[in-house]
DNA sequence: AACAATATGTTAAAAATTTCACGGGCTAGC
DNA sequence: GCTAGCCCGTGAAATTTTTAACATATTGTT
């Protein structure tokens, strides 16, 4: 077991998460803040609310989670914000499948006639296209 | 334990893949084919040859890989194709960091100052973009 | 005060994952 | 033939993950 260097407080080492924390963490991300009775009611299976809890509080020793209360109820947060985590996320699935070509992941993405884009979203796409042909120079 | 419908082989429930199981994944998408020995080389940690190839056989047995023999040695493949695995992955990470919005997830691309993109890249995407325009009417 | 409802804290058993020692098969060189 | 080197298969121990029962705390109600 660790050992926080600031807090002085046991850590577990975090390395990578196991399938339920990575599952708790998706949630985490996608809701922006999760209580134990929503990660149950959205959790693959039937877990409990005890089993929720421990998952979350393990969470948070792995320095993944932080809670603040709220009207008595624990609200728990990601502690890397959002949009790096997504950075990260994104990196990896480029690195792993897209030879960390960003082009290819753009490519793939608009591609896919699955997903049709509004005619605001083009012109969006547009503009940045446009400052990355600047900032190229 | 599950018996394949088809051909009455023994099968490990696949649900979710284990950490583990998920950086053997991962090997095999971002090099396209892998042996026990490469596995043991890239894997973390230091896992014997005989763990690694435990965890090959296993993954083979919950359908996520098979292996051919090529000079003498097992080469195991991902059953499903990469590209496919590219969209599921990416459309994951969509829908947890960026609302399933693509748009988001190009611009968070586009965005990133560390993205250096060629001219012949920015081409490339231009093209893309004029072509989803089109199909948009 | 006593009770019910709702939350969190603690602890430990059950289940799954991860690890690898050992055994066996095949080939090449002596 | 015998041996060394390399590879795969199997069974079981070691470790981690997952689960949830039970205990405690707080709040609002009768």
């Amino acid at each position: 077991m660790c050992v926080n260097i600031l807090t002085g407080k046991h850590m577990r080492p975090t390395n990578y998460l196991s399938k339920r924390e990575q599952e708790i963490m998706e949630l985490v991300y996608e809701r922006g803040h999760l209580t134990s009775n929503e990660a149950m009611e959205h959790l693959s299976g039937e877990p409990s609310n005890s089993t929720v809890r421990t998952l979350l509080r393990i969470l948070e020793e792995k320095g993944q989670l932080m809670h603040e209360e709220r009207e008595g109820k624990f609200f728990y947060l990601p502690v890397v914000p959002r949009t790096s985590a997504a950075k990260q996320a994104l990196e990896g699935v480029m690195k792993t499948f897209f030879r960390g070509s960003v082009g290819d992941v753009v490519a793939a993405l608009l591609d896919d006639e699955h997903a049709h884009l509004s005619v605001d979203e083009i012109d969006r796409l547009q503009k940045l296209i446009d400052q990355a042909r600047e900032e190229g120079n």
